[in-house]
DNA sequence: CCCCAGGTAGCCA
DNA sequence: TGGCTACATGGG
């Protein structure tokens, strides 16, 4: 394997790659980071405070060149944080995770994975993923042929390997999305690639257009797949958050949220919903009834 | 046993 | 359009 230092100012490892924005890499001793991109293998940790150090099955300048495009190293996380709002929830969720960044992932990858994320936890996303993975990835291995990692599988290998094949992988009901989504990709039926010429609107109805891909799946491939930063997840966490804190008393209705979060949360609306999702979501419950009883979003009577 | 999880599709009024 | 509800499985 190759080894070499990595300058990566502004970003966090654990907070990054441990959110709920990608679920394929494993972190087996608190330090290091371990996972594929593409078909190489990358195994990560922090050296200094603005360097990481990286092993990885990749050729150097291909290394660099991926994990510059995959951590968004090139785009100032200062300035992207500039844009978000200055309400007490918004800068709490800034102070809690300074250096996490939005990645920059595969269409694909993220398709599949935010397919299988629906009504599951995060870890169990992240035990399907791993699954799907083992079963049907590629091995990756080291140049004395030690297995490092599996790829995540192609639209092709999913298509090929069935739904009841993929229903052994614990998936259930997502077993057949998958499946049917895997083939229409994989067939030529539906092309990825012209999903991210389009504006964010056109995109993201050609996304709905997959079985399994709602407004939430369409909205989470667009901002973590397609880099559109503006696309705003709405899943249960932040209806809650929105409801409970911005509109304390007044239940608005999804499609208000939607408007209002594209709106209040500015260019990069997507980016501080994972600040907000991340943080929020790390809260025992009586801390966030206390945030939620303070909030400046309370009618003055 | 309960409730809930980074939802969606199908059905009904 | 908006409001149910089934769908599989596992964590807490």
């Amino acid at each position: 394997m190759n080894s070499f230092n990595l300058r990566a100012s502004d970003l966090d490892l654990a907070l990054t790659l441990g959110s709920g924005q990608v679920f394929h890499w494993r972190c087996p001793d608190r330090v290091q980071w371990e996972g594929c991109l593409g078909m190489h293998f990358f195994r990560l940790a922090r050296r200094a405070p603005s360097t990481l150090s990286v092993h990885t099955t990749a050729g150097p300048a291909m290394a660099r060149s991926l994990l510059r495009n995959y951590f968004g190293l090139n785009h100032s996380l200062r300035s992207i944080v500039k844009t978000f709002p200055s309400d007490p929830l918004m800068q709490a969720s800034l102070q809690a995770n300074v250096g996490l960044r939005l990645l920059a992932q595969d269409a694909w990858v993220a398709l599949a994975c935010f397919i299988l994320s629906s009504t599951k936890q995060i870890i169990q996303i992240r035990q399907m993923v791993q699954a799907i993975s083992q079963a049907f990835g590629a091995e990756v291995t080291d140049q004395s042929g030690q297995l490092l990692d599996h790829s995540f599988p192609t639209p092709g290998s999913l298509a090929r390997a069935g739904e009841s094949a993929l229903r052994a992988c614990r998936m259930g009901y997502r077993a057949r999305f998958l499946h049917q989504t895997a083939c229409l990709i994989d067939q030529g039926k539906f092309d990825l690639v012209k999903v991210g010429q389009l504006a964010l609107p056109e995109a993201r109805e050609a996304l709905m257009q997959l079985p399994g891909v709602g407004p939430k799946i369409a909205d989470c491939v667009l901002l973590f797949g397609y880099g559109f930063q503006s696309a705003f997840p709405l899943d249960v966490w932040m209806i809650r958050i929105l409801r409970d804190y911005y509109f304390p008393g007044q239940s608005p209705s999804v499609k208000a949220l939607q408007a209002f979060a594209n709106d209040y949360f500015g260019r990069h609306a997507g980016y501080a919903q994972q600040y907000l999702f991340d943080h929020v979501r790390a809260l025992d419950a009586s801390t966030w009834k206390k945030l939620v009883s303070d909030s400046p979003f309370i009618p003055s009577s």
